[in-house]
Parts: structure tokens; C-alpha cells; sequence
DNA sequence: TGGTTGACTGACCGTCCGTTCAGTGCGGTG
DNA sequence: CACCGCACTGAACGGACGGTCAGTCAACCA
């Protein structure tokens, strides 16, 4: 069954107000981006928003959703190459930062909904929502890792913490990079995370100058 | 000149009220908070507390100054010591994990702050105040990683991204550890972060068993 | 072309919260 | 004891925001 001229544009409508909601809830945050905003940033009333949206925690939800979609398919994309583990681990260190530096507005709203805010019943449902996402990823990740230490390539060490501590170390550096006017070209960055991770950064004793 | 006893008991107020702030901010998130739950839990009237605050904004701003301190004195004395590179690495993680264990309910007040929230005024206060803190922090890190470069003990990388890089992933390992009940010995953590950083997390090449 | 529909609008309402200020009670003073 | 000063109180105010709904009008139909 094709889609009826109605269903279009009800999609049409519903996607430039998630659009909106990005962008103003990128610029402004998550506790300060006001329905009245979001309807003016779409172009629309803001009881329009109301038709498509039952409140404002589901416009909010949905968007969420769907905006985490797209990085998530990113980073899933880069994961599952099936090339040695160092080249998984680059491409999704670069698949992280080109990302964000394509999309810098969406890194504010990302980091809006990790910590959640705004009244109790808001905060449990974005807790709700956003942290099964965000586990999702990291686990992902962990699992990478589980099977390169099950081959051999890398210590035995927790795979989840280490996940965690790359992806948020990771995340550390793309925040950097956004404050940057023009970053430094995205290879060295990927290159000091990749580095430092598989190698440390301690100066092997054989190479030690002793000047 | 010794303190009147109105400065005693003056002083005592603006403790006890900010304790309160730290603890509802704590609980609630920094937007969530209200002025009258923090009356309530500071036990005296609403009005009181603009007796002492000029309105919201100073409140939180002193609030997080003071609450901020404790922290950094913490970290700048781990890192003061004269040991080895590693021996200071080592107690700056020790002191990062300690501290949050500690006062697991600074937390979230620690985290509401970096990413700023609320109405846009709001938003550019909190940025004058707590991103300078925090950059004072890494970048305190940074000056002690680029003594070990200069002292041949750590390989030449950006000490500034490594700072960024180093600090949020143990953050996010604090993180994880406060959704833990009993979270692992705090040891085990160190190590991990310790050794990956300094060593990396591959296999080295001499140790790997070919099975 | 007159009538009907329903998507869309935006003024309005209730609620919430920061801020104010007239009032209260208590400790000190004459 | 009467009076005063002052820290403190909490009801009331004002503004902001989410959500509602009576009204509007362009598109479509008979």
C-alpha cells in the first residue's frame, strides 16, 4: 500500500518539527528549549506541535530517538567491518569525530540527555529512555573488546569499564575539537586515542634516551 | 580583628544553607531544585535565604565555588607530591575515586555544572564560573604530563588532550562505580586505568601465546 | 458557487517558581 | 515594663511556560 497524500504530509510535518527540536534544543539545551520556540524555529503554532505530539515529553522522547538513531548507525557501521581490531577501533574513533564535527549542533542535545534534569517524572523518563541507549553502545563496544581479548590481541582487563572509559574519553576530545576554530586535522586526534590506548603512553625503556 | 558574634552566626547561615543547596541540588539536578526545598532543608523560611543570596543565581554560583573547592584541593594534593610520574598518576586517580565515594551525592551536582542548563542568562553565568574551573583543572594535569614528556618518561602527545582524554574516562568509571552496590575494590579500578593509560591495553608481542 | 471540513492558529488558562515585603516575635535597652 | 530594632517568616505577586480550544480559512466537494 502506498502512501496517501495526507500520510506525506503528516510525516513531512512531524519531521520538520523533530528537525526544530534539534536545533533548538541544541542551541538553547534541553531544560530551556520552550515549546513556543521549537513551534517558531518550525514555522508553525505552537498548538500545531500538540497535534502531532501528545506533550512535550514525547516530542522530546521521539526525537531523541530518532536524532541517537543516526549516530548509532555510524559507530555500528564502523564496528562491524570485520577487519583486525585496530582497524575497528580507528574507524570508529573516526566515525565519532567526524560525526559530531558534521553534525556539531547535535552534541549539545546528546549531552543534554545523559544527565538527566527538569522535574522528577522528566528525569525518570529520560532516564528511561537514554540510558538504555547509551548502554547499548557501550556494550556494543565491550563486546568488540571481549573478542580481541579472547584472540589475543588485547589484556584481559573489564570489558565494560574499558568501554566506558574509551567512550567517554573519546567524547572528551570531540568536545575539544567543537571549541576549536578550525580543529587540527581529525587524523592526529584519532591517532592519539588509538595510540595511547593499544600502546600506552609510557616511552619504551628501549627507546629511552638517557640525555 | 576577632569575629563578632553576628559574624559567627551570620557565617553559620550561609554554611548551613549552602550544605542544604549542595544536598538538594544533589538530589534533584540543578534545574529541579527550588528555592523552597532548599529552605526546607537548610530548615528556615524561603525569605531567609535572600537575607544572605542576592537571588538564585548567586546562591548556586557560591554554592558551587565552595563545593567545587573541596574537590580541586583533593586532586592539586595528589598531584603536588614530588614522586615518580606514576606514583602521582596513580594518586590523583586514587583521589578522584575516593572523593566521589565519599560524596556520592556531589556527583550530580559536580555534572549538572558542565553542562549548563536553564534560561539563557542562567546559561552564561554558569559557563563564567565553571568552565574555568574546570580547564584550571585539566589544565593543572596537563603541566604535570608535559614535565614527565620533558623528563623522557612519557612519549611527546598533546598534554592537553591527554589531560581532557584521561579525566573524563575515569570520570565516566566514577560514574559507573555509583550506579555499583558494592561497586568492585577500588584498587582494581586504579590498576585499570593506570596500566591502560601507561602501558596500553595490547598484548605485548613477547607474551603472546599462539594457541 | 455555496457549504463543509479539518488543519492550523494564537489568545488564554492553570501551575509553578523566584522574588518581595508587610507582619511577627524575640532579645536587648532605658 | 514598655519600647525598639532586627532577623526571620510565609502569603502574595509577577512572569514564564506547558497545554487547551474556540475561531479562522484554504481546500475540496456537491
Amino acid at each position: 500500500m502506498v502512501k496517501s497524500k495526507e500520510e506525506v504530509v503528516q510525516e513531512f510535518r512531524v519531521q520538520s518539527i523533530q528537525e526544530a527540536a534539534i536545533r533548538v534544543i541544541s542551541r538553547k539545551g534541553m531544560a530551556a528549549a520552550t515549546m513556543q520556540e521549537i513551534a517558531a524555529e518550525a514555522g508553525v503554532a505552537k498548538g500545531t506541535i500538540y497535534l502531532y505530539f501528545r506533550d512535550r515529553e514525547e516530542l522530546v522522547e521521539k526525537t531523541f530517538e530518532t536524532a541517537i538513531g543516526l549516530l548509532h548507525n555510524r559507530l555500528d557501521a564502523a564496528l562491524d567491518g570485520d577487519g583486525s581490531f585496530e582497524e575497528r577501533l580507528r574507524s570508529l574513533i573516526t566515525a565519532h569525530l567526524t560525526f559530531f564535527s558534521e553534525n556539531r549542533e547535535f552534541f549539545r542535545l546528546y549531552h543534554s540527555l545523559r544527565m538527566p534534569q527538569g522535574s522528577a517524572t522528566q528525569q525518570r523518563r529520560q532516564k528511561r529512555i537514554c540510558q538504555p541507549q547509551f548502554r547499548a553502545r557501550v556494550d556494543r563496544l565491550a563486546e568488540v573488546l571481549k573478542q580481541a581479548m579472547d584472540a589475543g590481541e588485547v589484556r584481559r582487563l573489564d570489558p565494560h569499564r574499558l568501554a566506558l572509559f574509551l567512550t567517554e574519553g573519546t567524547i572528551a576530545i570531540v568536545l575539544e575539537r567543537l571549541s576549536e576554530d578550525p580543529p587540527p586535522p581529525e587524523n592526529d586526534d584519532v591517532e592519539l586515542i588509538v595510540s595511547t590506548l593499544l600502546d600506552g603512553i609510557t616511552v619504551p625503556k628501549s627507546k629511552r634516551s638517557s640525555h
